[in-house]
DNA sequence: GGGCCAGATGTTATCCGTAACATTGAGGCT
DNA sequence: AGCCTCAATGTTACGGATAACATCTGGCCC
């Protein structure tokens, strides 16, 4: 009953040639049927809907990719790591928009670091996917040029890039930094801390450093020594918590923490040696994740849209696999969200 | 330069045969070299190595593939919703064991629909995975037996089964709510309401239920009536809130939610209008969010092993294509966690 | 020096769908 | 009736890497 089972075969799956013959068709026929089905007969067609209902096919991809004339419908997404809920959100956003159009995402994760995105690139430009969302906008010469050899269109995203090696979809880090340095100091606080993630692996935080800087020169306000916290992996409430100390010790009025999580445990840590927050310290966060609603008092943070960047990725990955006219940049605004954590 | 731009091709990326032409050999020769090394000549291995640098070639898995003499090297892992992080936390589990092994993570998201993951099922196995991880241990008849014909290794993971497909992961559901349930009874609560995501869609929450039944049939203690709750998606805080008061008209002493998220948006609520907890309402949750760390008072709930559940549905994958010794089933312990959302 | 062996490399067939071209047959027109 | 047309279906070649088998080469032994 299976054509497979007359030759040492890999898959035990049938194969279109199995479906054929249950139709009494030829093969092109069963091809024809289902990618083109006003080309067959209606009668032929019933038939071999009814063969593939039958037979269990799973149309084989592989083949189809192979022979360069279909697609893979797979879409690669390289992300730091899926732990961070905001990136979580971006693939979620991605994938929304791509499965109802048959598309599936393949995900990586490059856990910040620039080598193992380099292997991702390569390892999964083994597997031909149609195309590639990629975060950050800075990358190895090696990758570029993969990339551009391979002809796969590229949205990258979560930064703005003046010289993108596709489509971008972001927002400027800088900006945001720059905006909530500023809101704290109009909310009186004087002595502003920065603290965030290693910034030497993520051009996103060094970005954000020069926000800050940029807003406090702008309005003769001293920049304080940034201290160096955790590794470049997930924030944790205990890095933010560890590094309090440091930071109170150049008599910091408020601290701008790159991640809600840090500032979290930072927030609670003062909280526990019985700091007024947002009296006598204010605390900000970035990411507006959920947990920054749910302490008390409510952290000030700036709101990324995490979701809509998948969304927009995914739209404009369609777009150039499609030919349709979509802007290869967009810029989405971040807002910021003022809690009760600073006054 | 490239023997792909003598005839039209698809992709721009450099073929085998432009490696074996840089090198002086054959294709066969440049095969060798790459997978087996030790049958090439030190000299040919080192031109061929060259012509691999300098031509940028990325081996074409979906050839070896087509073939069925190489594998995919994807393995194919669908989850409910990777905006849970808990389900994010076992993929990451789960990459973390596959990547140095050259496995790739294909991610599909069901959002807790059984028609949704058939099609998404059927649509992975067209890429031809090497593995599959599945979410849950009841699937469709469609999907049991396209994943059996397959003669794709299959993990369930989540929850456990005396009927698996293959393998499985999991802890017992019924027994961490049974548990908790206990629990809150020992610890002087009478009248403990339990409250889930819709259960029908989710048969993880069905068994939860059984689980805190079972335990106060045992306690003699009265099972309150069971609300119906938001939609088969990811809890917010928001639902968490909105049945407080219906729950509280039942005269509950202690709520069991099911999710971390139900339970801090409640005891936000119930802080929010006075009540005492844990004196008067004892809240409890399930899953051990990082929010249930970072409320106040601490929440009570059930760490489950998301991580370890990826990472060993890794180990099982792998060893079941190399042919290693793996139990085919694993139960890993869940954990309570009291903290000071209940007396 | 002839023959043999083993290591290194080359040749061929194959995996499974699909585009392009080839063939068949029914109906319409003069 | 003969011929043409077009819709429906069939046939052939191809994509890129690989296993199996074929060939070649140099070194060793008697």
């Amino acid at each position: 009953m299976n054509a497979s089972s007359d030759k040492p075969n890999a898959s035990a799956l049938p194969r279109m040639a199995d479906v054929a013959k249950a139709a009494g068709v030829t093969q092109m026929t069963v091809s024809r049927a289902l990618r083109d089905p006003a080309k067959v007969a209606p009668g032929t067609l019933a038939r071999v809907r009814a063969a593939v209902a039958e037979t269990g096919y799973v149309p084989n991809v592989v083949a189809g990719v192979l022979s360069g004339r279909s697609r893979s419908r797979i879409v690669t997404a390289l992300i730091p790591t899926i732990q961070h809920a905001i990136f979580a959100d971006t693939v979620t956003g991605l994938s929304e928009v791509l499965g109802p159009h048959g598309y599936h995402v393949m995900l990586g994760e490059t856990g910040y670091r620039r080598d193992e995105e380099d292997a991702l690139i390569a390892a999964f430009l083994a597997h031909r996917p149609d195309a590639f969302m990629l975060t950050g906008v800075t990358r190895s010469p090696r990758g570029r040029d993969l990339l551009r050899r391979s002809g796969v269109p590229v949205v990258e995203t979560w930064e703005l890039s003046r010289t993108p090696l596709d489509m971008v979809v972001g927002y400027s880090n800088e900006d945001a930094a720059h905006a909530m340095t500023r809101y704290l100091a109009q909310r009186g606080y004087r002595r502003i801390a920065f603290v965030s993630g290693p910034s030497r692996t993520n051009e996103r935080a060094r970005r954000r450093e020069l926000g800050y800087a940029r807003a406090l020169r702008e309005l003769g306000l001293p920049v304080l020594p940034i201290p160096t916290i955790g590794a470049p992996s997930v924030p944790t409430l205990e890095e933010g918590a560890a590094v309090l100390d440091a930071v109170l010790a150049h008599g910091a009025d408020a601290i701008f923490f790159t991640s809600d999580v840090y500032a979290v445990g930072a927030l609670l840590a003062a909280q526990a040696r019985g700091l007024d927050v947002p009296g006598a310290l204010g605390i900000a966060g970035f990411h507006d994740l959920p947990i920054a609603r749910v302490v008390s008092p409510g952290l000030t943070t700036v709101h990324v849209p995490a979701h809509e960047i998948g969304v927009l990725a995914g739209r404009k990955i369609l777009a150039s696999l499609t030919g349709a006219a979509e802007p290869k940049k967009s810029v989405i605004p971040f807002t910021l969200v003022p809690r009760q954590s600073t006054r």
